[in-house]
DNA sequence: AGATATTAGTTAGGTTTGTAACTAACAATA
DNA sequence: TATTGTTAGTTACAAACCTAACTAATATCT
């Protein structure tokens, strides 16, 4: 067994771990100042990036299962940062919009996200930077 | 607000899908042929690699909170994969070994990761390979 | 030596997740 | 119009997780 394959550079273990060490410092902002999630974040993310859209879009854009979903839209109305209305023509869809305070809510994490992406891509070339971005964006559409 | 920044380049977001998608055809095996969790999977190819070691090397290497690896390293103990023995000199460590079980199901999965490394590596060219990997290993730094 | 602090690892309680079963609305078929 | 199937979203229960408090062993300080 030859030892050129390390541990580190397993492409699944060498995501999560960039991913983790990514997230944590973005969580803390969203997490503290309104106490939310991942999946409310993302959640909320979509919403503000594409228009409102039913639980079940969002299920297919974000790659989320739809009990988390579910739970996120929850959460997001309780805070009143989402509402949602029954579709007419088929009362099982709802459509998820976001309120006023949603949309404030989403245009400052936009900014803090915007900054800390920024922070991070300081890291690397833009040639290196724009490489990663084609890679992840490959990779996510395994 | 300018409309240059996208949620599917944000790398945190990017990172994450990115690694789940990766995660779950790998997943897949070491949890359907061993019956292991992403944290038992992480501990047992950490002391594959790199050889024995007690909890606390294993927290600071793998980025693993104790707890974590306290239970993991119950399961696999449990399965048989490893064992500890309480040092003589400070008896508050124990060093985690795998046990022949252990190394076996270790070099099957060496095996695996392997072959699905290389399947995921065929859709970038070795310089795109080249800079993913320096990317991301420079992101788990941080 | 005795009191206090630190360290390795475990346990406990609340929260989050994942899988599967469920409800309600609509569609299709007979 | 009954029956059967499908779809959007929710709920229930068990597994996994996080934080904090804990135990046991060693180190330090007086």
């Amino acid at each position: 067994m030859e030892n050129n394959f390390d541990l580190s550079q397993f492409l699944p273990y060498a995501l999560n771990q960039a991913a983790e060490a990514t997230s944590v410092g973005f969580q803390k902002y969203y997490r503290e100042k309104y106490g939310m999630v991942r999946t409310e974040w993302r959640v909320l993310f979509h919403l503000g990036q594409y228009g409102a859209m039913t639980a079940k879009d969002l299920c297919a854009r974000a790659s989320l299962h739809k009990t988390k979903v579910s739970r996120a839209v929850h959460a997001l109305e309780q805070k009143r940062f989402l509402s949602r209305t029954t579709q007419e023509h088929d009362r099982r869809h709802e459509t998820l919009t976001l309120t006023r305070q949603g949309k404030e809510v989403y245009a400052d994490l936009y900014e803090a996200a915007k900054r800390y992406d920024a922070e991070l891509s300081s890291q690397f070339s833009p040639q290196e930077r724009e490489i990663l971005n084609r890679c992840l964006e490959r990779i996510a559409r395994i």
